[in-house]
DNA sequence: CGTTAAGAAAGTGCATGCAATCGCGGTGCC
DNA sequence: GGCACCGCGATTGCATGCACTTTCTTAACG
């Protein structure tokens, strides 16, 4: 009846949208403000209007997506104020998990971290942008997963998931790679030693430094 | 066709499910582990099964109730030790209400805190433990608000939604409304004097307090 | 008597269909 | 010429139906 896609599919198809959708908007191939029309959605997926439309539904829960009865959904459009809001979450969220896992990262997780920490100077030297972000990526995830937390955790990757958008570019812009290696090493030495206050300023200035290198991006509204 | 319930209607019917379902789970009404079965939900409100599957969607992604694939969905059952990270989230996040509050809160706020947070002494006096938990629940939404910071306050509620079944039961412990009473001061004397880093310690015990004394209830797993 | 396998019942997953609502274009009226 | 109203197309909202998965039952075999 469907496509190939049955063949590989690990969940329901409802749970495949909202993947492949999230996706869209995550990368940004789907642009704050998008229509999502059901019939298309469905077809360009080829699915039925049903899946589809449950997964619209969980996005509007997950913010990603607005919503208004019997007017469709739309990619969110997040106004400045509350993008800045966003970051600011995101300092505080990662500034927390900084400060935890100073405290609570076991020693494999600490070498773990200092380990991939020291092989990304390599890319920093290469200048590879697009490896450094998949290992930027893991970065923050190690942190987020040594605050042993799981509910900050939670809410932290919901944050990044929700700020990925507008933070996508920012590593094109000149010196930001050095300036953010430079910045993650603050992180990593004072979690190595266990220095829970400074992790936490220092994460908080990374993402400060992240959310204006962000901003030229934004643009206004 | 369908009863009175679509004369009040403000939303769509997804959106109705979806608010009397949480505000059953939230409420206690649903207890953790509760199998919710399509068409039992939906036969009692009287609406088809698609808008009951939509709303468990809905619940699913937003963390309060489990469903796994084809075999139906369940109140979402917290394991002790993540039970006690988001009481610990909900700590940090409520010192990052209250030391923003401390910070950011219009002179208006300010008045409007102190004078319920006033009130509310009669209430402790006459034991009145309903009206207090309503007051309660009050007083913390105006720290959220006064942090002036959307998403923070979003992260707060939503936690909070979450952490309701397990808090809900705590005032009735001897002494507690007394002792709620003196930590919420302790909040509203350094908020009023813009003390941030007082704000956010004595949120952060508040909460701690609270979780200890929900503990009593949750149970081991 | 315990274990396991086959079948039936129950319940979920998705597709389709119809009704209701929104938006838009045209027409009539002021 | 501008504004309001009406009707049509497009799209969403919900109900129903069927297929598939899971699970409980029951019976046969070891």
């Amino acid at each position: 009846m469907a496509s190939d896609r049955k063949l590989i599919r690990t969940g329901t198809t409802v749970d495949h949208m909202v993947r492949a959708i999230a996706d869209e908007i995550i990368t940004g191939r789907l642009k704050p403000g998008d229509r999502l029309d059901e019939v298309s959605l469905a077809e360009r997926y080829g699915v039925s209007r049903t899946p589809v439309r449950d997964a619209l539904g969980q996005l509007s829960a997950m913010s990603l997506v607005d919503r208004r009865p019997n007017r469709g959904a739309t990619v969110k459009v997040i106004a400045q104020d509350h993008l800045a809001s966003m970051f600011e979450s995101m300092a505080e969220l990662e500034a927390i998990c900084a400060r935890l896992s100073a405290e609570r990262m076991t020693a494999a997780e600490r070498a773990a971290l200092e380990a991939e920490h020291f092989a990304s100077t390599k890319l920093v030297r290469e200048n590879a942008e697009s490896d450094y972000e998949a290992y930027n990526v893991r970065f923050h995830s190690r942190l987020y997963e040594g605050a042993h937390s799981k509910h900050i955790q939670e809410l932290t990757l919901m944050t990044r998931s929700r700020l990925a958008p507008f933070r996508r570019a920012q590593f094109r812009l000149g010196g930001r790679l050095a300036r953010s290696w430079e910045e993650h090493d603050a992180i990593v030495t004072a979690i190595l030693r266990a220095d829970a206050t400074s992790a936490a300023t220092a994460a908080r200035a990374h993402v400060a430094s992240v959310s204006t290198a962000s901003a030229v991006f934004a643009g206004p509204h």
